[in-house]
RNA sequence: GCCCCGUUCGUCUAGCCCGGUCUAGGACACCUCUCUUUCAAGGAGGAAACAGGGGUUCGAAUCCCCUACGGGGUACCA
């Protein structure tokens, strides 16, 4: 089985490209076969530069990893197509002098001319096709002479020739059957005027030459495929399976997700951050967000396809076992970001730590926060990964740890303090200076023991703790946080709160 | 407009090919309870769907037709 993954370099690959990438990337490895990128540059009008970088890096975080590709080379280099312009115009060529294409000249003016007066007559769009053809400017109408004489002087396209009165008829390896009458079908452009190929012919061309089997993409190419099929035909070349994927929809069902829906739906359409190079917009992506790869994955994995089992979690080296076209949906699928990060959370809870340690190190730095050992780092991760999706939120739930409660507190929290617990406060001190060994567990049982003999709600004491040494009223165990901040630090905090609430220090 | 593809809980989906086992299963989100010092996480439970209409059949979510709705395509863009 050989595969391929062929995007167009005209901006930062969206994430339902990464799915079709996936699709295709978990096939190939489940059938042992070979995964190829290709760059369709083709149109170079819409260039990005940096877009093909982008893609790369993008599918490289993802665990997405390629045998060919103009990044790695290959036995059907090169393997971007604005590189292989020569050997399509050749096959275009060789089309016309089979009699399955031909020559046309009319001009752009010419064509848009044309449409405007077959709307003016309120016929249908315009379609250069088996009829049209006819009163156009090109080999099929005009003599042989001028043909050859345009052919030297002027700018000239080749054009498909559309069979009449067919019917093509293909299997989609997703949704079985499918037919088109030729009649519906128009002569497509193969090699524009610039010499380059359309994406059709060059599709066909790459795909044959470079042995591909499955050609696995978005729903958008189900209804140029008869074409495609035709064009094999021509050439007489062995047609590879195909399989259109259903397309990944907005959440609130205006259309396909799209590059330009940005952020504006409230969550990143990338999976990584992208700055237009014109506009100098940014785009915010899942990597930057604290998105896990294999969470990304995971989730794009459950868009369109569903396991045999109802089973939900997967890693990469699962995915790519459990995986099968047959199991693909038809319909497509709108983007849930909520659960998508319900998934994340998963692996959040499950990644070694060692695999989180770097991202939350270079989080922990950007933030300026004060350096800690990767021990304590761990220890912090740990701690706050029970309630954590994205990886931010991991610094956010130890905010204590590196950030003195605001005293004195703001009124809501303020009052949730409990007086009795504060007149109380330099025993808890004492209490926690005799203790033997600086740890969570006896820390709990002291506390415990001291709270049951002076007959406190144990509610209230530690609320009232928590809020003394975090300034927050909800977070990790209490116990936790003490061992963590340190017998010095719980005690500068406890005596900070009662100078500024001006309780007197010693009993 | 025309062509093509699709349509099961709010969302992702199982079931559909090979009709009865479907009083339609799972998951996210939501609600209730539970555990818990808190927030999460966990556990238990709840509400929630076969687009509509015709057939075929003893029997249809499952097969056929029509309609509606959604999506895609209709470029010298991919």
């Amino acid at each position: 089985m050989v595969v391929r993954f062929a995007p167009s370099p005209t901006g930062p690959l969206h994430i339902g490209g990464v799915r079709t990438a996936l699709y295709n990337y978990l096939l190939a490895r489940k059938h042992k076969g070979r995964f190829i990128l290709r760059i369709e540059d083709t149109d170079q009008t819409r260039y990005v530069s940096g877009a093909e970088e982008y893609i790369i890096e993008a599918l490289t975080w993802c665990g997405i990893t390629f045998d060919e590709g103009p990044h790695v080379g290959g036995p059907h280099a090169p393997y971007r197509q604005s590189e292989r312009k020569a050997i399509y115009a050749e096959y275009a060529h060789e089309l016309v002098r089979r009699g399955w294409a031909y020559y046309a000249f009319d001009t752009e003016e010419e064509l848009e001319a044309m449409r405007q007066k077959v709307k003016a007559a309120g016929m249908e769009a315009f379609q250069y096709d088996a009829v049209t053809r006819m009163y156009m400017k090109n080999s099929l109408t005009l003599p042989p002479q001028e043909v050859e004489e345009r052919l030297r002087s002027q700018p000239y396209v080749i054009r498909f020739l559309m069979p009449r009165g067919r019917e093509v008829r293909f299997y989609d390896e997703i949704r079985g059957w499918v037919s088109f009458h030729t009649r519906e079908l128009d002569d497509k452009v193969l090699l524009k005027s610039d010499g380059m190929p359309t994406y059709h012919l060059a599709n066909v061309v790459d795909d044959h030459l470079m042995g591909v089997t499955h050609v696995i993409r978005g729903e958008e190419w189900l209804p140029s495929t008869p074409l495609h099929v035709l064009l094999y035909e021509a050439f007489g070349w062995e047609m590879p399976k195909f399989a259109h994927l259903p397309l990944l929809l907005r959440p609130d069902g205006g259309g396909k997700l799209s590059k330009r829906d940005g952020d504006q739906l409230g969550f990143p359409v990338f999976p990584l951050r992208w700055k237009d190079p014109h506009t100098g917009e940014e785009s915010s992506g899942y990597r930057e967000r604290g998105f896990l790869p294999e969470g990304v994955v995971n989730y794009l994995a459950l868009l369109g396809w569903h396991p045999a089992e109802d089973r939900e979690l997967f890693t990469m080296e699962e995915l790519i076992e459990a995986f099968s076209l047959e199991r693909v949906s038809k319909a497509g699928a709108r983007f849930d970001y909520e659960k998508a990060k319900w998934i994340n959370q998963q692996h959040l809870r499950r990644a070694p730590i060692e695999r989180l340690l770097p991202r939350v190190e270079q989080l922990w730095r950007e933030r300026g926060l004060p350096p800690v050992s990767q021990l304590v780092l761990a220890r912090l991760i740990e701690l706050a990964r029970e309630r954590a999706s994205l990886l931010p939120e991991l610094i956010e739930a130890v905010r204590f740890f590196y950030e003195r409660p605001a005293l004195p507190l703001k009124e809501p929290l303020a009052e949730k303090l409990h007086g009795g617990v504060i007149a109380l406060l330099p025993e808890i001190e004492a209490l926690f200076q005799g203790i033997s060994s600086w740890e969570a567990p006896l820390l709990e049982a002291k506390l415990k023991e001291w709270v049951k003999a002076r007959g406190l709600p144990m509610g209230k004491v530690l609320l009232t703790l928590r809020l003394i040494l975090t300034g927050e009223e909800a977070g990790p165990s209490l116990y936790a946080i003490m061992e963590l901040l340190g017998a010095r630090e719980v005690s500068q905090r406890i005596q900070r709160f009662q100078e500024v609430y001006g309780v007197p220090r010693g009993v």
